[in-house]
DNA sequence: AACTATTTATAAGA
DNA sequence: TTCTTATAAATAGTT
């Protein structure tokens, strides 16, 4: 639509591409806001131009978050799964080593420290775990199972610190 | 453009702005598919009809995760700001913790084989600081900063126990 | 889902 | 960039 037809290929020219590009997005938003309301859609519209430059659109009443979870919803894909796949995993590699810990400790030393070591790691273990079942009901936020996490390590650690001086 | 001229207000027949919503989505798929050709850009365009019904265009050699990533380059709104902000206080906790283990470490045991330790935690640190530097940059994953933490932990105790026995 | 009279978008030029 | 305008393309109303 224009003086004369144009093939739909890669626009050589850097100065036409970027003309053409600007027009187009400008027609590309018009469009769109005529849809949202024409036919009280919601629409997220994001462009990257080959320079790298960034516009969007966006219809009223809605966030570029709320389309993401739109868009989670409608897909299946939840693009924040992975990050609780990790904290599982993650939370599977801390207790192993913690573990693996338990056994050092074990090995290196004796007596009541160790036994109340032990008994130290078993109750944070336990203090983890229903963490973790809270946590897949509910998901929470990462922070909250290796705050307790770390924590607990760390004023044990100040303790038997403590206890050596 | 059609038999009429039409005024930009929401369509009140159902029928009539279902099928317009059709219509018009494959202009703007069209239009949105033409503007990645010519121009070489990338293009995220994500649509709800009034019905819920989900539909998207997203140019090729871009994921939808991508163009959130670029966006919220561009906008400087980052929508997983909290995710990163969290990896770096894991990581400093991390680091802290590192320190109390190698004071306890000193203090718990003497001779080469806590020098080792001593070593491999330093080199552990340097890795995880040059690691945290390029994340920094480009953001990859949380876990190949634990994977990699969590490795060299767990094969060092693997020696230090294989040591003992 | 097709058709087609019209409106709208835009390619090329200024 | 912005405007102009001839022409291509999209689509509103109809079948």
């Amino acid at each position: 639509m224009g003086r004369g037809k144009i093939e739909i290929k890669k626009i050589e020219n850097a100065t036409n591409r970027q003309v053409t590009y600007s027009k187009r997005r400008n027609g590309l938003f018009k469009k769109a806001q005529e849809l949202t309301v024409l036919c009280d859609a919601k629409v997220s519209l994001i462009m990257f131009s080959s320079t790298g430059k960034f516009h969007e659109f966006l219809s009223p009443n809605i966030s570029t978050k709320g389309v993401f979870d739109l868009y989670q919803k409608a897909t299946g894909i939840d693009l924040w799964n992975s990050h609780y796949e990790r904290m599982d995993e993650n939370y599977r590699r801390l207790k192993e080593i913690n573990k693996k810990l338990r056994r050092e400790i074990r090995q290196r030393m004796g007596g009541d420290l160790n036994e109340l070591n032990i008994k130290e790691l078993q109750a944070l273990e336990a203090k983890m775990d229903s963490s973790l079942l809270a946590i897949r009901e509910r998901k929470p936020p990462l922070k909250r199972l290796l705050t307790m996490f770390l924590g607990t390590m760390s004023s044990k650690l100040k303790q038997t610190n403590t206890r050596r001086r």
